[in-house]
DNA sequence: GTGGTCTAGACCACA
DNA sequence: GTGGTCTAGACCACG
């Protein structure tokens, strides 16, 4: 995987697991890799990924038992919301985006349908 | 003008000046208040203000003459593939995100104008 | 090492470091001093050194990773360009100078043999 | 004519005078333009140009007569010793620049042949 | 420990 | 008055 230099490298994992959980790639309870064995295959320091696991515990999307590792929640609440949560935060940053930029919104729709 | 604490001060200014030409607020040509001038309105350094003009002379958005100031580039060519350039920046975000959320395309399109 | 005091110190530094890497004193990869190192070593102030090495990675010249350091490039293409890309510069200064005042290639090439 | 905006106008002028000086576009004893038309051919400020003839003058390249105008020296010896000293000046910077990028003497006459 | 940003304030060259 | 550079020093995010 390649890191994008000009986000925090802690961020861009944060939200590549956000998306593997909300696709099912990752599945409700299911245990994630240790630290040490995630750093090894993102070959980043292992500080980083005890902040990734950190920072989703801490938003309730993994929990961490001692000794045992960290899990995928088994909430499907959370899971379903997280996707909700995502998609609302990149919808809101391409309208306001686009409304700075002086697009109404029969033009931002339309600008979308040509682009893709 | 109150800054977002996540992002450098000079890029959110350096955002708002390229949305003010792309909107037509700064025109071609027009002469964009001095460094000090600036910096008083924002309640910012006046170095902040240097790398921001500095950013923007290198990206040919505006010019810089010695010791009078710095104006918006008259080249209405550069203005307008800054306004393209912005967008699909934003559109791609957008794209790119719901993609990795697993939205397909129509499925983003619906949702967004859901949203509006 | 001394500054000549007309021309910017940065500019002076980035100039030395694109030396040291074309003639092969920095090699492809290396880590280069970090900037409280340099500053250190150069008596100048960090900020000064902040300025070198950004304007340098923009040149992709070297790039930095977070919280790591400043590294030279490991593209070798890069470094033989830049090594080429320097030579030229000044070989241009050169003969359009000459040109200016009046030198013929011919004349320009023997009063150089001369002075060697 | 058209400025370098990272060097001073008023060196790039002074520069242009003494080349047209040391090819003979300007003859020893001949009249020079007046501040303001000289400023106004070029389009700059009549502050710069006094600058351009205070050097000058202080360069004994020129002489001023109050109320009479600007001069180009009468004396053919100043005249030629400015050829001597800005060829000097060009070919010093080229040997020590392609000096510190590692090319020995042979090699910068044979570049040089080559770009010719 | 590493780079990145920002403030405060100074001095200079330029037009 | 304008931008350009530099110092001194602080604070923060990152690995």
């Amino acid at each position: 995987m390649e890191f994008n230099n000009n986000i925090p490298i802690y961020l861009q994992i944060i939200d590549n697991i956000k998306q593997d959980i909300v696709v099912g790639k990752l599945k409700a309870g299911q245990k994630m890799p240790s630290v040490r064995e995630l750093a090894g295959t993102l070959k980043v320091n292992p500080n980083t990924i005890q902040r990734v696991y950190q920072e989703l515990d801490r938003e309730k999307i993994t929990y961490t038992k001692r000794g045992m590792g960290t899990y995928v929640t088994e909430e499907e609440k959370t899971i379903s919301s997280l996707k909700e949560e995502l998609s609302k935060k990149i919808i809101l940053n391409f309208v306001e985006g686009m409304n700075k930029l002086g697009f109404s919104n029969k033009e931002m729709i339309n600008t979308l349908k040509e682009y893709l």
